[in-house]
DNA sequence: GCCTGTGAAGCTATTCACAGCT
DNA sequence: AGCTGTGAATAGCTTCACAGGC
């Protein structure tokens, strides 16, 4: 298994996430490709293919075994010994980042989180110790840190994706609403809050407008 | 122009949000494909693709004129009279989000926000009003609010979003952490943070064996 | 009978490559 | 010479549809 598509494990991230809510205590139930879909909202070709990439199988007769499909999501979506994980910049949406994913992500531990506002610095925010951006080199390496959650204001986000990269970070998560120009070899992905909202505003307008057409087209 | 991909339309709002902060001063300037490609994290063919399918064209001479490119992504983005948006859940979360769009998309207001929290009630955060959630029905309909953001914990998030709908809202933006089931005639649009973080795990781990594979073929 | 696993078809999105313009 | 606009090629993703198993 070299590199599964990203839409694929965006699913499979889903589907232990709706396993676990629904199986509390998963052993010994099974699921099949429909009910899973349910609870994903997706459909019952698509689970089955997902779980094919990743060469999980189940029996026509009772489905998928839960427990093992879990053990099976974790293999691919964990790492054995989890993975280290900084966030740079502490303001508000940081502040929710950092409280959103404790407990979330078992193996992913957010170890240290930067901010370049001395009053914000050495206190402890949800557990999470605020150091000077200064030494961002020198704790992401100390921390073995991989992965990197970028939270500072759009014409900061560049410079601090580049420090982390530097730094030996392999993949940034990017909340800053401006894209990041990085060397290949590094993985980023962005979140992009303002697309995404013009984008709903957009369809919900699409919508309205057939839904007003098709009102007309009654009289 | 019936309706554009989602894609596109991300590109789009990227496209000019990047305009604007590169140009504040429109009038006269232009722009090659390649130029706003680098400016978003892009390439030439994307961007003459994505402005040929909203019927924008500029010159083999002068590139895009980017007064009237921004005019022209506005008249795709933007409803004419603006829109207006409620946010439910006025957690942690939901106040990062309140904080993070006022002034950032000038034609999106969000006039209204719901909390179930009696403590939270009847105050203003960041020039919004909170108001009990029973009143949701009321508020929606009063103010033709016709997006949603859902900032609440994943257990309520279907019943919001149920509720939402029947209010008549068309477009929801989905930051809990559970997939909806809505009707059809409902956009929605899910900002799934955990999801992108164990994918951005995924990926960094998948790159620091890559590289370890290649530091070990040299020796 | 109702499921899974999967080749094949269908669809969407991206990229190529070049004619045409200035 | 270097760009845009775009048909055509490619790549990537989703869905169909059915053989095979219990």
């Amino acid at each position: 298994m070299t590199m599964l598509p990203e839409k694929t494990l965006s699913r499979l991230s889903l589907f232990r996430r709706v396993l676990l809510a629904t199986f509390p205590n998963p052993t010994d139930h099974h699921v099949f490709s429909h009910e899973l879909a349910m609870l994903a909202d997706s459909n019952p070709a698509q689970v089955r293919r997902d779980l094919m990439t990743i060469g999980f199988s189940g029996s026509p007769r009772k489905g998928y075994h839960v427990a093992r499909l879990l053990a099976s999501l974790d293999a691919v979506l964990d790492a054995p010994t989890g993975q280290n994980v900084a966030l740079v910049g502490v303001g508000q949406l940081g502040r929710a980042v950092l409280s959103y994913f404790p407990g979330r992500l078992p193996k992913l531990s957010i170890v240290a989180a930067f901010d370049s506002d001395p009053m914000k610095m050495d206190r402890v925010i949800y557990g999470c110790r605020v150091h000077s951006i200064d030494r961002l080199e020198e704790v992401v390496s100390r921390e073995q840190i991989s992965v990197g959650i970028i939270t500072v204001p759009a014409p900061a986000a560049q410079d601090v994706a580049r420090r982390l990269a530097r730094a030996g970070v392999l993949g940034l998560l990017n909340f800053a609403p401006a894209p990041l120009n990085l060397p290949a070899g590094v993985y980023f992905e962005n979140v992009d809050m303002a697309a995404a909202l013009d984008k709903t505003a957009y369809f919900a307008r699409i919508l309205a407008l057939n839904r007003d057409a098709m009102q007309r087209e009654k009289t």
